[in-house]
DNA sequence: AAAATAAAAGACAAAATTATCTTTTATTTA
DNA sequence: TAAATAAAAGATAATTTTGTCTTTTATTTT
């Protein structure tokens, strides 16, 4: 469904975003440890969120990743949009680059509604949705 | 959403079906240059198929690949089991394997809904589903 | 100012996916 | 039976994705 690194990338963020509402920053050790993905293969991951402006990072002792209010309001689908870019929200499901509404592809009309559900889902919920369930170990992020 | 491998298995057998429904086998040559896959690429795809089932072949002059009639009934949902495994239709949408029903990632309940509608529409969709649409130049298989 | 901390950056490597080319085997037609 | 046809099989290569290692830069604390 989503690039391993996508799904790195969200399981990071919501980490993030947890630790900001404990009020604290996370660093690359703590955050890929936690989520169970490689340390420097999530470093570079986040390196380009931040420079997205989707995660703030801050070097030095007590530095790390973190959000601020504003970016606790992305989506989902940003950080999606952000690491995998819009296909799996608009792409064909056979593939077919001339597939469109007045050209569809055999699954065009069924697979349209499937895309939309998909993106509803993660445009409406924001980074900050789930940091309750996490905090309360209702859910989690690693293995 | 799918492996390029399974987006080329998915047409090619739409394509070998409306074949079939025209009384003809295809080559390899045509099914390439009809849904714009690499020759040598959808043959190997297409073995494999074939070992399992969900095509037929014949070697020689007016060989090519078919469907016989109970193959024209498998669903799509099939032949991206054959292909990608049925990781798709239950696999976690974070990737952790760990993710189940009492054991949750942030996204699988909301996740739990789409996944099963990609399942539902893939498995009530038959090959032979989609003949008359392609007859009927409605709908395209390549580029 | 020096030491410690932590992200940024860049080079490199492994693995998986996608694609190509050549040879072999089976079948049919002439 | 010979020639032509077409899939099967195997080897190799390119590309993309995923993962690792090392060095550099920025910041904070002592």
């Amino acid at each position: 469904m989503f690039s391993k690194t996508c799904e790195y990338a969200v399981r990071a963020v919501l980490f993030i975003a947890q630790k900001t509402r404990e009020g604290r920053k996370t660093g690359i050790k703590e955050i890929s440890h936690s989520i169970g993905s490689p340390e420097h293969f999530i470093a570079k991951i986040l390196q380009e969120l931040s420079r997205k402006g989707l995660v703030f990072s801050a070097k030095g002792p007590n530095g790390g990743f973190y959000h601020d209010e504003k970016s606790l309001q992305y989506s989902l689908a940003d950080i999606v949009r952000a690491v995998d870019g819009g296909k799996i929200f608009t792409g064909c499901a056979l593939g077919l680059k001339a597939c469109s509404e007045i050209h569809p592809c055999p699954l065009h009309d069924e697979f349209k509604k499937v895309r939309n559900d998909i993106q509803l889902l993660l445009e409406r919920s924001t980074i900050g949705t789930f940091t309750e369930g996490l905090e309360q170990s209702l859910t989690f992020l690693n293995r």
